[in-house]
DNA sequence: TTGAATCAAAGTGTCGACACTTTAGAGCCA
DNA sequence: TGGCTCTAAAGTGTCGACACTTTGATTCAA
């Protein structure tokens, strides 16, 4: 989908920056760049062909979305998710998702049902984790995008890459406790779906609370206590 | 810590893309910079003495955090937030800060409520609008931090300025009013700090619903019904 | 052998330049 | 006078270069 057979690369204003981000997003995700690799920009640069000022665009989008992260010093490695980052990022889901089905909720219509019906169809099918993670992440895009307050979706999104991640291991994680995402991943959508098209926005906002809660555990430890600081730097903007 | 009496203004290692952000959100937020006028990259680069370099990755930045509107021709401008946008600030509020209520009102001290004690007392003696606007940020902030859940904070500090430029018309909207934003905004605030020490999560949580809707009222129309549709850019990305 | 000092390699922040696109205004025709 | 065309000015996307900083590895002394 990318360069198959690029024109005689002209016209169309190009923005080499979103190729460099599609494409270095995609490795991170996929695990083929590790977490602690280092992404300097004149290597990145050389490697896409590119001179480094769409590199650099893309880093900064990069962190923003949480998958890259930058020293003080001003470089830049693919960040680590802790256990505790794990958490985080299913309390923010909470927060953005159990409104967005509220509003959803409000709005639903049999068409919803029908599509959300067929996504988890797919689940049942789908033949590897990748491609349960995508469907998964399509079925809450869904109720996000039709919450219709593009500001939810916004924030939704700049953490969407973080929960792709965790989604993954997730999978993984229960794959080798032996037991069956397909079916935990199936049977939990298909009663979220039902509280949903519910017509009872208080309910499905709670459920989809529940719903997130358990399909992001972590392993059957303790929830990790966060120390109280307010410590926190306000802005990174690099370095 | 840092910048005090900079040196020959050399060794640490300038910033200048952050001074010029600096900068340009304050321009937007007091309002010396209009919604819709135009920024170009060469015009401020020149203003600030500078290259386009800083100011572009500045820009970006503000884009982030809704300030400002990339068109489609990658011209940039600063950003008209209609009611709609009101709206879905509101909501989005409320999605980031009644979860965060929950978790700080489970870990709330005596300290906490202390601060917050003190920061509506000087709500009541603030001398202008823009300092209320500064207190009532504060206030909510320091609830936010207090959850101690970075991504939180991180999405909530990505719509900050633009729920700041909102707060700024409400305040402005309820003085022509002839009402007391400086009362409204101390009573509200004093309600909410009562539930958020009260121990009790779900009731904190509720209660900054309650309040951020109430602080948020445009005018005594009807909630603006957002369109169906779920089409929407998935990613700005300049253009 | 260990530890400190040194120095080249690699990296970031910023700059000015070029090619191409969009915009807006001057000029022209009816 | 009003609308259309053409063109110069302004703007964006990208590039390669420079100055300074950080990193590591190598050297040298204890």
């Amino acid at each position: 989908m990318p360069d198959s057979a690029t024109p005689p690369a002209l016209n169309p204003r190009r923005n080499l920056a979103r190729e460099v981000l599609l494409s270095l997003r995609a490795e991170i995700i996929s695990g083929s760049l590790q977490p602690g690799d280092a992404l300097a920009e004149p290597v990145l640069a050389k490697q896409f062909g590119s001179s480094r000022a769409p590199v650099r665009e893309a880093l900064i989008e990069l962190e923003r979305e949480g998958l890259v992260q930058f020293e003080l010093t001003g470089r830049t490695k693919v960040r680590t998710l802790t256990e505790q980052d794990f958490d985080e990022i299913r309390d923010a889901r909470i927060a953005l998702e159990s409104l967005a089905a509220r509003r959803a909720s409000a709005r639903w219509t049999l068409k919803d049902s029908a599509f959300l019906e067929q996504n988890i169809a797919q689940q049942a099918k789908a033949s590897t984790l990748a491609e349960l993670s995508r469907l998964d992440v399509e079925f809450h895009e869904y109720v996000m995008r039709l919450a219709a307050n593009k500001r939810l979706l916004t924030l939704w999104q700049s953490i969407r890459w973080q929960f792709e991640m965790c989604l993954a291991s997730t999978h993984r994680l229960q794959e080798t406790l032996a037991c069956k995402p397909h079916q935990i991943t199936v049977s939990s959508h298909r009663h979220l779906l039902a509280a949903l098209a519910s017509g009872k926005p208080e309910v499905a906002a709670q459920k989809m609370a529940l719903h997130i809660e358990g399909s992001m555990e972590w392993t059957p430890s303790e929830t990790s206590t966060a120390d109280h600081p307010h410590g926190l730097a306000t802005e990174t903007f690099r370095r």
